[in-house]
RNA sequence: GCACCGAUAGUUCAGUGGUAGAACAUCAGCUUCCCAAGCUGACUAUGCGGGUUCGAUUCCCGUUCGGUGCUCCA
């Protein structure tokens, strides 16, 4: 049956996984929070993040580092000056445009990226550039969006004070590039990871979580000798593919997509998307991979005056190491799983929600229910028992068949049900959800068979 | 940011310038017990703020949120 993506949303909505943030004040646009169930989704999806491309690494560590930086940072790394657009609206059409890429279009000649503000202005002004949609020339004055939100440190709002909210997790990957090196001793190459939250005032959110103001980022930045970095590039591309197909996703709602030269961000020599077939919406990026070269530690060196270079003790050579950067959104890759998971059963007479979740995924691995309530005792004690290893739930409201539908449209992969002969035969009747088989087995193995449903 | 469209229980949908209905869901009781059984009962809604009116959920304005298109997407 054909997915469509607004019942999906409207699915996660109401189940508990995803809530419109602030609900009874009329929401904040484009905000949302996780609720029971999606919180236990998306730490279940860092989790396989963080033990695929830290634990399980050879070459990789983690850090935390904090959301609020040193704005000497952003100034270095060209944030506070590229991250934003000069946009210019139409007065007769009410059309938006970007400032330098109307110059750009209309006078190829011209170049825009020496000029500041005022100078794209006059320049838009004497030589009555055209809007593009209308073909007047009657422009408001230009409108700089920089993409980073601001705050300030400290109680009084002197400009000294001000702080950004980080846009990318990155930054502190880089600034510690040295600290990182030095106390874990790691050689060339080695990958520092990070998992944390990122801000940026868009000028168009949107799709549910998809594009966000406040969002999650899973980041690797990955340190390499100055022409290997080609090389390391496509080992990070198929590993970071292979990490959304380790969480169930099928090969054919899978591709890459390589950035053309001239999208590439201002830091990137190459930069290639991994994409996810959204039903309904289209392809839509879920990582990038790109080759970051040596741009952030170089500025962070020419700005900061220390040293980042690399001696390698071998061949006793200095340099200032090359980064790859595999970047992929929480969120994104929660919508996604959310998706590809997302299954309408028909049945006779009418069609149950199923959510196919990776066992290692689901927000509740398993739950317990007993048959009647005349077994709750037994059951209680077995999901206490189960909850120390697993996420288990319980339930004992409605019939049986009801309450399996329910773990259905949340995606529990496996029902165990406690039933009359439980008390004498010491066993439970376990569900799968995907393949509908039951198998009985005694409750001292209850959470060996568990285990290895997870490995799987 | 602009243009257009929309907003009624948790969900899907009725309806009305004068007491807002249903189904499903949820909860409780009875009953049954391995895939949404049945019976009885309970709970719950006109996004927010103004205006017109004797009276507005209904008409008008604003706003918020969402959707679509444009623009944008480091």
């Amino acid at each position: 049956m054909e997915k469509k993506f607004d019942e999906i949303v409207n699915h996660l909505i109401t189940s508990g996984f995803v809530y419109p943030n602030s609900e009874i004040y009329g929401g904040l646009s484009n905000s949302w929070d996780y609720g029971p169930l999606g919180v236990e989704l998306k730490n279940n999806i860092k989790k396989a993040y963080w033990k695929k491309f830290v634990q399980e690494s050879p070459t990789n560590v983690g850090i935390d580092a904090a959301i609020l930086m040193n704005p000497g940072v952003w100034k270095a790394t060209g944030h506070v000056a590229t991250f934003s657009d000069p946009l210019i609206d139409c007065k007769s059409c009410h059309a938006r445009h970007r400032a330098d890429n109307l110059i750009e279009e209309q006078f190829p000649d011209v170049d825009v990226h020496g000029m500041t503000q005022e100078q794209m202005m006059e320049f838009i002004r004497d030589n009555k550039v055209k809007c593009p949609v209308c073909g007047k020339s009657d422009f408001t004055d230009i409108r700089q969006f920089n993409m980073m939100f601001r705050t300030h440190i400290g109680v009084t709002e002197a400009s000294e004070s001000l702080v950004y909210l980080r846009p990318e997790t990155a930054q502190g990957m880089f600034v510690n590039f040295k600290n990182v090196q030095r106390s874990s001793r790691k050689k060339i190459p080695f990958g520092i990871c990070a998992i944390g939250k990122s801000f940026r005032n868009e000028i168009t959110p949107g799709n549910f979580i998809f594009r966000v103001r406040e969002f999650e980022q899973m980041e690797c930045e990955f340190f390499c000798k100055p022409g290997t970095d080609l090389e390391w590039f496509k080992y990070w591309k198929d590993y970071s593919l292979k990490f959304l197909e380790s969480l169930g996703i099928g090969e054919k709602n899978l591709r890459y997509r390589d950035h053309e030269p001239e999208e590439l961000a201002f830091y990137s020599k190459g930069t290639c998307d991994v994409e996810y077939l959204f039903p309904g919406i289209g392809w839509g990026e879920i990582l990038g991979v790109a080759d970051r070269t040596d741009y952030d530690l170089k500025r962070h060196m020419d700005a900061s005056k220390q040293s980042l270079e690399y001696l390698d003790p071998e061949t006793n050579e200095k340099y200032i190491p090359y980064c790859i950067e595999p970047s992929m959104g929480v969120d994104r890759i929660f919508l996604m799983v959310a998706c590809e998971a997302y299954d309408v059963e028909q049945l006779e007479n009418d069609s149950r929600i199923v959510m196919h979740f990776a066992p290692k995924l689901a927000p509740y691995l398993a739950t317990v229910l007993p048959l009647s309530k005349e077994q709750r005792e037994f059951a209680r004690e077995l999901q206490l028992d189960l909850v120390k290893h697993f996420s288990v739930s319980y339930d004992e409201t409605a019939s049986i068949g009801k309450r399996y539908r329910r773990q259905d449209a949340i995606g529990t992969p496996f029902c165990i049900t406690v039933d009359f002969d439980t008390p004498n035969d010491k066993s439970v009747t376990i569900r799968n959800r995907d393949t509908m088989e039951q198998i009985r087995l005694p409750i001292s193995e209850v959470r060996a068979y568990l285990e290895k449903q997870l490995e799987e």
